[in-house]
RNA sequence: GGCGCGGUACCCAAGUGGUAAGGGAGAGGUCUGCAAAACCUUUAUACGUGAGUUCGAUUCUCACCCGCGCCUCCA
């Protein structure tokens, strides 16, 4: 079965067919690298994750291109502003957006920087200049001319042929035909940073840079196209009227927007006090493998109410699944096969497959996995499971994971590393006392818990339960939750 | 105003023209030295409101109410 995907440009749920047999080309609007990412970029970060992991894991061989916006209006300002260059500047939020995209799992794709591509952005405004869809003003900026574009709107669906320009609308201070004609080439502006290029000097539009580098790295004409749905306007439909009116060919198939979050309810935003990066959750002591549970399953569709509430119930949720995995490595089970148990773990498989499949349906995929965890552990308490039949099992969970990716109990190393980055930051005050519990908890290396856990088996033996508690809370309190099962003592870091 | 999305139990969240997945939380129980984990039972006369189509609607249609997003650089 091939997967359903919902098309912003048909408005509808099409049969995802790449254009090259097995081969997904796939372009996504990265980050702006001004500021520290928020848990709203995440959000559209994991849901774009997700698509490239499902694709890859549906078998199709995945090249998936993301741009890092490292010039535009707020970082010349800024970094203006702190007297560094734009380089210096942007490095910093770079690197800071990559470490966070990495403690969320997601999968690194090919990064691409405007700076990079800027001579080349220059040739593009010239060659739409060339064939009339683009015109220069007087004070050497370039504007793309949308009323000789015909398509334009089809995107966001906006019907702009009936509408009349008012008075001439000067909002970017720049002067431009028709309001709605927008900017591909910005003439500096005293003491800002620009490029010298084959237009003049200047610095690319924001829409410039996709067109170009998407063409460089996957072609004319490519399969997918991403973004969060606050990019369909203007973002990408003026995107397709660069490009289509330079190629006269299709740019993107597919378009593929995910849903904002809300925050307790509200849209994030600075002033209403509810406006959260990733690195503040995780200096609360949230863990990244609860974030990216949390953002990852909702639909993408949906819009997801984020609250700490349900990243505490997302935590749970990981912890059950964890749990499942422990119990399935760590138990003892009878020789032999139960084909009840293969059948079970096949018919979850094609559950996963199914959801996912009808445009990644990720609650559905949860739903698929957390029915066989509870079926399994009431056959297994029943002596139902057998050794044989543990593979297969295994193999469901990995494969739940190659999507999800919550299950490696990694997260400590990532809390660790910042809480250090706030003390180097001067931010050591916002280390909460969560996240510093954790993070001591770290400093037990496995082979001291397990000192202390034959200790405890010891004093169980003997019976001295007060000597056998005291280690107990020892452990807890550096972290480790102890479980006595019939296979002997079973742990796991909290 | 234009375009679009959504309103399902205490919370999060699937889903179907024939009477509601899953997770969390709560309650009771089994197991355990005690815990933890796990399991069992339990928690929506009903899916925003009203009307219509239908043998039958939460699922289709219409209206209304509410929430949200985009409408020039916010993912």
């Amino acid at each position: 079965m091939a997967l359903n995907l919902y098309n912003t440009l048909s408005g509808r749920v099409e049969e995802f067919q790449p254009l090259k047999n097995n081969e997904v080309r796939m372009y996504a609007c990265g980050p702006t690298v001004y500021d520290y990412g928020h848990i709203g970029n995440f959000r559209t970060f994991v849901a774009i994750d997700i698509l490239h992991r499902h694709l890859q894991q549906s078998g199709y061989q995945v090249r998936h291109v993301m741009n890092i916006t490292d010039v535009d209006d707020k970082i010349i300002r800024n970094s203006a502003r702190d007297g560094v260059s734009v380089q210096e500047y942007t490095a910093k939020y770079e690197k800071a957006f990559l470490e966070d995209a990495a403690a969320l799992n997601i999968e690194r794709p090919i990064l691409v920087r405007a700076t990079e591509h800027i001579l080349e952005m220059a040739e593009f405004v010239a060659e739409l200049e060339r064939k009339g869809f683009a015109y220069r003003t007087d004070d050497g900026s370039y504007y793309f001319r949308i009323a000789n574009f015909p398509g334009y709107g089809k995107l966001s669906k906006k019907d702009f042929a009936g509408m009349q320009d008012g008075a001439r609308v000067d909002v970017d201070d720049y002067e431009k035909d028709s309001a709605r004609d927008f900017a591909l080439w910005k003439a500096p502006k005293p003491g800002e940073a620009f490029w010298e290029s084959s237009i003049g000097p200047g610095r690319p539009g924001w829409h410039i840079e996709c067109s170009v580098m998407s063409m460089a790295e996957l072609g004319e004409t490519f399969d997918l196209h991403a973004g969060g749905e606050d990019l369909i306007f203007p973002h990408h439909e003026n995107e397709i009227a660069q490009s289509e009116a330079k190629t006269g060919k299709p740019f993107a198939h597919f378009w593929f927007h995910a849903r904002f979050l809300l925050v307790e309810g509200e849209k994030m935003s600075k002033s209403l006090g509810n406006f959260y990066t990733l690195r503040d959750l995780v200096l609360m002591g949230h863990k990244p493998s609860s974030i990216r549970f949390l953002l990852a399953a909702a639909p993408y569709r949906h819009q997801l109410n984020f609250t700490f509430d349900g990243l505490q119930q997302a935590a749970a949720s990981v912890t059950r699944l964890r749990n499942f995995r422990l119990r399935l490595t760590s138990s003892q089970f009878a020789e032999g096969t139960n084909p009840d148990v293969s059948e079970l773990a096949a018919e979850t498989l094609k559950r996963l497959q199914a959801g996912l499949d009808d445009d990644l349906n990720t609650a559905q995929a949860q739903g698929a996995i957390f029915d066989m965890i509870r079926s399994v552990n009431a056959l297994i308490d029943a002596g139902q499971v057998l050794r044989d039949d543990v593979p297969a099992l295994l193999a469901t969970l990995e494969r739940f994971d190659r999507i999800f990716s919550v299950l490696s109990d990694d997260d400590l190393p990532k809390m660790r590393s910042i809480a250090e980055w706030a003390k180097a930051e001067g931010r050591e005050q916002e280390i909460s006392e969560a996240l510093a519990l954790a993070v001591a908890a770290n400093q037990l290396s496995d082979a001291e818990v397990e000192n202390k856990i034959a200790e405890m088996g010891a004093a169980r033996r003997a019976r001295n339960f007060a000597a056998s508690d005291a280690l107990r809370a020892q452990l807890a309190t550096a972290g480790v939750v102890i479980e006595n099962t019939k296979d002997g003592i079973r742990w796991r870091r909290k």
